[in-house]
DNA sequence: AACGGAAACAACCGCCGCGTT
DNA sequence: CAACGCGGCGGTTGTTTCCGT
């Protein structure tokens, strides 16, 4: 497309901020005329603005239907949850939330919710969990140093062993849902033994990772077990309802949908007492549990059921975070 | 109080698609 | 069919505000 440049184009239109005079002029003019023609607009209204400009202040600022103001936690999870399913598509974002712009939503997204993303451990462009699968190896000596806590009553051990558990355990399902990682990665670090940063101690489980006993502890990861709709191994201390029921949703509409793939926030473990008994060894060991692939595993996990029982927090204000 | 860096926000830029001529 | 006008979109930049030192 070739064309010459307008008036507009030469340079000598006022670019930055608006003021009020020039805001009034725009809306004056809009409320008489009607939006459109925006590039007819500041010669008519008296602005010394490009037409795109004009739009732009009206679009994202001057129209009477915008709501100003911060984000409520419901705006923030459905920003989240479409754009999971989305992508960077704001305007598209923008259509669900009423008196919202997509300008503002996409700052808001770039400023508040991507490093609210990244802080609990989720890519914000793929919303899975990001993290090293040589945490896997970490995961086994922290269980295994948690039952010790628990079988010798050193409760403050085990709830901080517990809650540096329940991080390595968000590592692990991103480790079982990555394309780089190979069935034989994880093998090799399933079967091999684990550091000596902790011992073990009777009964419990050794000093070597063992997903079985591992697995069983967690619900979700145990192969066979039914989601847990009340899992104690993380508490939902609310705020979380629109997001579940979404997923609940998700999971009973088409198992196609894009969405499938998304990963909605983690939590933080909780340090509440009565979670201790997660760190018991459980009797329902199953012998095949490590007869399905790292990528049936994933599928096994029933995520979105453990994703469900989370809830919308933030880690660091929830959880003893090692060395922090 | 002054300064500098970080965070937040508003606005701009370049590109694209669609409708019209 | 190509040229053009227009509006929309997403990425980026510039400015302002906040906050810690």
């Amino acid at each position: 497309m070739v064309r010459s440049p307008s008036h507009e184009e030469m340079g000598s239109v006022k670019k930055g901020s608006w003021t009020p005079e020039e805001d009034r002029k725009l809306v004056d003019y809009v409320q008489k005329h009607g939006r459109g023609r925006w590039h007819r607009i500041p010669k008519l209204a008296g602005l010394n603005r490009c037409g795109k400009s004009c739009r732009l202040r009206w679009t994202n600022y001057l129209r009477p239907d915008i709501k100003r103001g911060k984000f409520t936690e419901e705006e923030e999870q459905l920003i989240v949850r479409l754009h999971s399913l989305l992508g960077n598509k704001w305007s598209s974002i923008a259509t669900k939330l009423p008196g919202r712009t997509d300008n503002e939503i996409k700052n808001y997204w770039n400023t508040h919710l991507r490093k609210k993303l990244m802080r609990m451990g989720i890519d914000p462009v793929t919303h899975r969990p990001t993290t090293d699968l040589s945490l896997l190896t970490s995961l086994s000596s922290l269980l295994s140093a948690g039952n010790l806590g628990y079988t010798t009553s050193h409760l403050e051990t085990a709830l901080k062993l517990q809650a540096e558990a329940a991080h390595l355990v968000q590592s692990l399902i991103q480790a079982l849902t990555s394309s780089s990682t190979s069935n034989m990665d994880l093998m090799k670090l399933l079967g091999s033994p684990s550091h000596t940063n902790y011992k073990a101690g009777d009964g419990c489980l050794g000093g070597s990772f063992n997903l079985q006993n591992s697995a069983s502890m967690i619900p979700h990861l145990n192969k066979d077990s039914q989601p847990v709709s009340d899992s104690s191994f993380y508490t939902d201390e609310g705020g979380v309802a629109a997001w579940s029921a979404s997923r609940t949703e998700e999971r009973q509409s088409t198992s196609s949908s894009p969405s499938s793939n998304s990963t909605p926030p983690f939590v933080s473990a909780s340090s509440e007492a009565e979670n201790v008994d997660l760190l018991k060894p459980s009797d329902s060991i199953h012998a095949n549990s490590l007869s399905f692939t790292p990528f049936e595993a994933w599928e096994n996990l029933n995520l979105d059921s453990l994703i469900s029982d989370l809830g919308w927090k933030e880690i660091p204000d929830q959880i003893p975070w090692p060395n922090a």
